[in-house]
Parts: C-alpha cells; sequence; structure tokens
DNA sequence: GGTACTATTTGATGATTGTCAAACCATCTA
DNA sequence: TAGATGGTTTGACAATCATCAAATAGTACC
C-alpha cells in the first residue's frame, strides 16, 4: 500500500556526500521545513515556498534521499518526504542539530 | 611581518558557502588535518598527502578561507594555514565538531 | 475505458566546479 | 642584481550541476 524508495543503509550514509547535498540554498530550505515536523510531509512542489518548477522539486528530493538525508513515501498518487533524523543523527552526531540551529 | 589574507568577519559566514566548502573529499581531508593540531601548518603541497597539484591546492585554500573556514597567513615566502575553529564554532555551534568527530 | 491528476524522467542548456600547465609575483639569498 | 624558491593567478578543459519544457508513468475517479 506503501512504498519506500530506495534509500541508503544508515552505516552507507556517506559525509561527503550529505554536505553536497546540504549544501545548495533549496535543498537547505527544504530540509529545514521537514525539520519543523517530525512526520511525512507531502512532497508537492505547492506545498513548498520555493521558486523552482515541479521538475527541479523532484530532482532535489532525489539528491537529499540518495545522500541518506530524507525518506519517500510512495501512496496513490502522492509522495511524502521525512527527515531521517535519527539514523543521520546515529551516523553523524551532531551533525543535522548544528546544521537545524 | 605577518600579513592576514582577507577572509570574512565572523557575522559574514554562511552556512550553504560553508557546507559547499565542506562538501569536496580534499577539502574535508584539508580541514580535517588542520584539526589535528590547533595552530597555524604550512600551506605547502608537499606537506599534505593529497593525489592534487600546487594550484590545485591553493585553489582549495582559497576556498576555505572565503567560506571563513579558515585563517591564511603569509609570511615571507612561505604561507601558513590556520583552522577558525572558535569563529566557525560561535557562528555554528556544534558544526564543526560534528563533522570532525 | 477514458480522463484528470501527481509526480518523475528525459533531454537540453547555461553556469559552476575541480583540475592542470604555463606564466607570474613576491621574497630570499648569493 | 641575478637567480632560485614558495606559492598564486590565468587560461583552458572536461565534468558536474541546477534548471526548465516536454514527454512519460502510474494512480484515481467517472
Amino acid at each position: 500500500m506503501t512504498r519506500t524508495l530506495p534509500q541508503p543503509a544508515t552505516e552507507a550514509i556517506d559525509l561527503v556526500t550529505v554536505l553536497q547535498a546540504l549544501g545548495d540554498p533549496v535543498r537547505l530550505e527544504l530540509v529545514r521545513t521537514l525539520a519543523k515536523e517530525d512526520e511525512p510531509r507531502p512532497c508537492s512542489i505547492d506545498k513548498y515556498d520555493v521558486e523552482i518548477s515541479a521538475p527541479t522539486l523532484s530532482h532535489h528530493w532525489r539528491i537529499l534521499r540518495e545522500a541518506g538525508l530524507t525518506t519517500t513515501f510512495v501512496n496513490g498518487r502522492t509522495r511524502w518526504v521525512e527527515l531521517r533524523r535519527e539514523d543521520v543523527h546515529s551516523r553523524f552526531p551532531g551533525l543535522l542539530d548544528a546544521v537545524l540551529a
């Protein structure tokens, strides 16, 4: 019913890849938005205050997911994104907290 | 006698720029090496275990300095680089610690 | 089945990036 | 002053990246 898109295992999360993913203003803003709630958020373009097109947003979600920062759930026609807070924290303690502070 | 190359003020250090600077394997390694000692290190190519040319190393030092992560001192013909631990920590508490852990 | 809808993929484009060789600059020393 | 030295800047190149329009894929609803 609810499928999860492929993502790296916690142990496989790479620091350089994470920093690269966070080193983009749009993605940092997305991560900040996700961090406000501790549950999945829809990933539709109209739910975010960013000045990019839908394909570009989709591209950023992929970068974040493949870096190990987010999980994407597929449910019917809509998708949900969630920050992998605990996973990232267990791999790089304090990193997300510092970035989100 | 000892000159300091231009660098951003502590308050002007930008998070995205810092993350971009750290999001490169060579630069992350350089920062890690700097972090081992709490004093300036020479920036000559032969002092670092990196497989890049001198101009490329020079380029990376510039990126790190302009991001606000390092200070470069000029003394005669040689230069010294130092991690701006306290400055970065005061701007983004915990960030460097998390990255260097 | 057909249509509307959500979101991604494809393909293309302009900008940025990491890299090096060659030229250059400033400093030290003979 | 001339040569050697430490390091940077310039210029070029290939690779990567962020971006969008158009096409595509999968799902829901009538």
